[in-house]
DNA sequence: CGTTGTACTTGACATTGTCAAGTTGTACTC
DNA sequence: GAGTACAACTTGACAATGTCAAGTACAACG
């Protein structure tokens, strides 16, 4: 094969990951195979593990790359229109449905082993640090270091699960006749924003809001 | 190979099936290949295929009989001494636990497809109509469907949310110094559960409960 | 000029999913 | 009871995969 002509440093690598992505959106994690990857990216079959080692540095790699964007979407969340529950949930939805590669690959301690992986580990760290603001925006920031981890769990899990479930589950073929998924789940985070508010309303630290 | 005398018929098929179950169990899905299971099953590396067409095929089997499980667990919850949520949220959080195998099928659409499947579309029916049972007990059987049906989502996105973080996630590498994975998840079936009493309460359709 | 290192490539091997084509036993008809 | 049909497997083959091992090309440095 003939080599193809890389721009500049570091081009290969890129195109590697984004083969990568782009197979795991459409396919699924499961279906990413090294030598495809290579192919889309018009390199050898071995190319790959010059900068990944093997398929699970691979992951290793992109589930990073999506912390590090998860922590940037919490960031970048604007509160000022809604609870920071509500806003937060939407965040974590919309990163999930617009980066379903990355999303696919982040949670799967099997395939990826956020521990295991450096890097991973300090993009998942600052990512769960965002959390923790935005619980401390929502429930405020005096209460007890562990009710406010278990108040992020929780807000986790919710988000989470809706997110899964929508993403790879089984939801959008439940839905009941005459409603939209997108309908569903608007519907769906309102309910969660709003427990989470009555909740947040009852610990008597923010006014009932929205 | 000498071929395994086997007792009865379906015997194989049992095997198989365990076999699967285990793997996907100890390694995830996708270390799942058809020839460790009919290895470990004691067969040739094709009587997997005559029972289950394709590795797609045992996944579906698998998926089957975890919604049936499922289905009996939300049946067999003991209402009697919590709130139908938090039975609901034990319930499913030990369902998941406990057959570990089939939970990391039975929500990837990508690769078992709870639609293809007559058998697992039925089986996963009846899971969901008990959830919906569960919630007519949880904010009462005379809220607008579309409203019910909401509901269901978001316990379930609470529920399912929370089991995926323990199971595959990184929740128990994240807990706060002191807390151990139990107490952290007590407390967040607690507080989810809570909302939720909080949420049906204002709902005016059941007394303030738990 | 020689060495070292990076960024790859080609080649090889065991293992995988799956198609095709047997084989064996049981059941059921004629 | 011979013949047929079908279920429940088996063995064999093939292309594709993950990954190890061993090159090759080329820049930087001494």
């Amino acid at each position: 094969m003939v080599p193809a002509p890389h721009d500049q440093h570091g081009d290969v690598r890129r195109l590697v990951l984004d083969a990568a992505i782009a197979i795991i959106e459409s396919d699924g994690a499961e279906s990413l195979s090294m030598r495809e990857v290579a192919r889309r990216a018009g390199v050898s079959h071995q190319a790959p593990y010059h900068y990944f080692g093997d398929r699970s540095g691979i992951f290793a790699a992109i589930s990073e790359e999506g912390f590090t964007f998860l922590a940037r979407a919490f960031r970048d969340v604007d509160f000022s229109n809604t609870s920071p529950a509500k806003a937060g949930f939407i965040a974590y939805l919309s990163f999930a449905r617009n980066h379903v590669g990355h999303f696919r690959v982040m949670f799967r301690q099997d395939i990826c082993g956020v521990t295991d992986n450096e890097g991973t580990a300090t993009a998942a760290e600052s990512a769960f640090n965002e959390l923790l603001q935005m619980v401390a925006r929502t429930i405020g920031s005096s209460v007890d270091p562990k009710a406010a981890h278990t108040f992020a769990f929780t807000l986790w899990s919710q988000a989470h699960g809706l997110a899964t479930l929508v993403i790879d589950g089984p939801l959008p073929q439940k839905l009941p006749p005459g409603v939209s998924l997108e309908d569903q789940i608007d519907e769906v985070i309102n309910l969660c924003s709003h427990m989470v508010a009555l909740e947040a309303a009852e610990m008597g630290l923010v006014p009932s809001h929205s």
